[in-house]
DNA sequence: CCATTCGGTTGCATTATTAAACTATGTTGC
DNA sequence: GCAACATAGTTTAATAATGCAACCGAATGG
């Protein structure tokens, strides 16, 4: 009854992909999961996290459509977690994450990778804002709309 | 010492970001910090959630340089939470996950509100990643350099 | 076969979240 | 100036989530 307070069914866009994914290692299963990982024992050697966390979150993902399990490429009877098409959309908050870290980190020169464009191996650009005629746009120049479609369900939120 | 494990330290500058931010309220405070909400008393109106636990998180992100504290803009002895730069460099995570609950939502007619630029009151585009040569990028064509130049810590990650 | 790996589940201790009550200032109406 | 109320928290106690280690069955490898 005093359960964790679910965002589903939240007006705000940002909060129901919270619901999905905010929490503390779902993010990073996704991560691992679209750089190529998919075994059970890959997710939980590189994220360090318990058995039994991975299993519920992977069991989560799986029932919310970001991974889906297939049989194991290798042949053998396991199984493997790839994503989907809507988990390969989380790709931009990933790369979003991953830019605001490298812009404002304390200790940058711990971080270990760069993100790179495979053709040229060059440092992709910063992820930019544009209105429907091209201009770029930062948070002050943007507002919220309320859509008259929606169907109203709990808190304003925004 | 079985604590919720800190990915500060973590060589992944996704992980890096996450232990900033990644918990279930945070990016919400932030969201409302972002559209100009500033008073403890607001943020728990608009998100309904323990007072203890939105004082911590404000604590944290006041530590953490996201929000600072400034006396309150009417004049009262109160104090108000407003985004520091760092803070404001979260937006573009935020419009990546709004984007993404818009795309793959299951029921989009419970989503609120749209983002449009304010000068024209349009829709803004999708976020889009590119090449420094200006060619747009899916994931499938972007792969992770290591930096020479990083001081390894802890765990491989990514 | 037999040992080992893989992919979990179970039980227990610890930590986090929650709601509600309480407190200390600050503000407002009179 | 003072009672009443609002603001911004802290404290307390209950419940839920997390972490760890031990276990377990199926699959694999030799």
């Amino acid at each position: 009854m005093v359960k964790r307070t679910s965002l589903a069914g939240n007006e705000c866009p940002i909060a129901r992909a919270l619901d999905v994914f905010g929490d503390w290692w779902s993010l990073l299963i996704i991560r691992d999961a679209l750089i190529g990982r998919r075994r059970f024992g890959e997710f939980q050697a590189s994220l360090g996290l318990a058995k039994n966390i991975l299993a519920t979150r992977l069991r989560s993902l799986v029932e919310r459509g970001i991974l889906k399990m297939v049989p194991a490429s290798d042949g053998s009877a396991y199984q493997e977690y790839v994503p989907t098409p809507k988990g390969h959309g989380i790709f931009p908050i990933l790369v979003a994450l991953r830019q605001w870290s490298e812009e404002f980190d304390e200790d940058p020169d711990e971080i270990a990778t760069t993100l790179v464009d495979r053709e040229k191996g060059k440092p992709v650009k910063k992820l930019a804002l544009y209105s429907q005629d091209g201009r770029m746009l930062s948070a002050v120049d943007t507002a919220l709309k309320f859509r008259p479609t929606a169907k109203r369900t709990r808190r304003a939120s925004a």
